[in-house]
RNA sequence: CGCGGGGUGGAGCAGGGGUAGCUCGUCGGGCUCAUAACCCGAAGGUCGUUGGUUCAAAUCCAGCUCCCGCAA
């Protein structure tokens, strides 16, 4: 199949290198390169990096909706005229002038299963909410957001202790195992679109910098899911002696204390205290200026007060 | 030239011109029914790199390099 492919960062970047392997993919469209990191050096995405060495042409119209770049991005899709238009993690909405283009429509890769976290953080926000099972979707789109028919789905269990890094880079795999299946399905004609049942629908909306400033004051397990849902980025954080501390990985504790939440009970282990009683241990963290390590690690350059309350 | 912190034995840190120090780990020994506990002892470092100042630099100065936080 001709395949135009549309997506940005690494979850993208997986999928294509998968589709590279059974189809054509003719071009790549995703974000502009833009400045990132210390020194504000120009980066390009993970997709046109990944593009590159395929030696695939790479566009990168700063809209899609509006402008001249819509308009001469338009004018190429229609000269590649690709049979289906995959899209994944894109960051950008498609005016249905494109929509309408291909012969089997533009295929969305989305990392839930829908009608469940539809939106631009359903990784994050399924370990979050405490949920054991996810998976991705691949769907028909339309003008809605992440509302377009179903095509295929599959599922992974999430263990208790998984991060949203870990989950995320499930996901993408199979993500880029499904869109395969989906496109040889499609050609076929095996695949019966199904609608989404809108009344269990949810959006996960994005992750905002306050979400990942730890409120000690939340039951335990909720503080222990936002720790995991937010590891590896953005990373939920907390300030010890004035200074941020991100907090990557922490485990539930048996403990449990009457003291005020935030409160550091054991300055050994860095167990703090949750609003309602329960423990929880900081497992893996980041201090200002310092590498990423285990708490034990920390702890023996560091000695924490007793009596240190996080807040 | 966006702002800022840092590179010191295997790990994490302190020191801040003139015997290199702490916590943990490692190795040996002791104690113990036993232990990741406790006690005693030992090994292990050209203090990121290059140059400068000095009688003397881990320490002060300059360049380089690598790591990291913020911001975007």
């Amino acid at each position: 199949m001709n395949i135009v492919f549309m997506g940005t960062p690494d979850f993208a970047a997986a999928a294509l290198s998968e589709l590279v392997k059974a189809h054509n993919v003719r071009a790549v469209f995703t974000q502009p390169d833009k400045p990132k990191n210390r020194g504000k050096k120009m980066l390009p995405p993970a997709v046109k990096v990944c593009a590159e060495t395929y030696n695939i042409p790479v566009y990168q119209p700063v809209s899609l909706r509006k402008g001249e770049d819509a308009e001469s991005s338009l004018e190429i899709l229609k000269q590649l005229s690709p049979d289906c238009i995959v899209v994944a993690a894109y960051g950008q909405i498609l005016p249905e002038s494109i929509l309408s283009l291909p012969r089997y429509g533009c295929v969305n890769i989305h990392a839930s299963l829908l009608p469940k976290y539809r939106g631009a953080a359903p990784i994050q926000r399924c370990i979050i909410d405490g949920e054991n099972v996810s998976g991705v979707t691949t769907m028909l789109m339309e003008k809605g957001l992440d509302t377009g028919d179903m095509l295929l789905t599959k599922s992974v269990d999430i263990p208790d202790d998984m991060t949203a890094g870990e989950l995320h880079d499930i996901l993408a795999r199979l993500g880029g195992e499904l869109i395969i299946e989906t496109l040889d399905k499609l050609e076929k004609g095996e695949i019966t679109p199904v609608k989404q049942d809108n009344s269990l629908s949810c959006y996960a909306g994005m992750i905002s910098k306050e979400m990942c400033l730890i409120d000690f004051s939340q039951p335990a397990k909720r503080v222990y899911d936002i720790i995991r849902g937010m590891s590896p980025a953005p990373c939920a954080f907390t300030y010890l002696e004035g200074k941020r501390l991100k907090v990557y990985f922490a485990a539930l504790s048996d403990m449990t204390s009457d003291m005020t939440a935030g409160t550091v009970v054991n300055t050994s282990d860095f167990t703090v205290v949750c609003g309602d009683g329960n423990c929880i241990r900081l497992a893996e963290i980041q201090a200002e200026g310092g590498k990423r390590m285990n708490s034990a690690s920390f702890l023996n350059g560091f000695k924490i007060p007793q009596g240190t309350v996080l807040r």
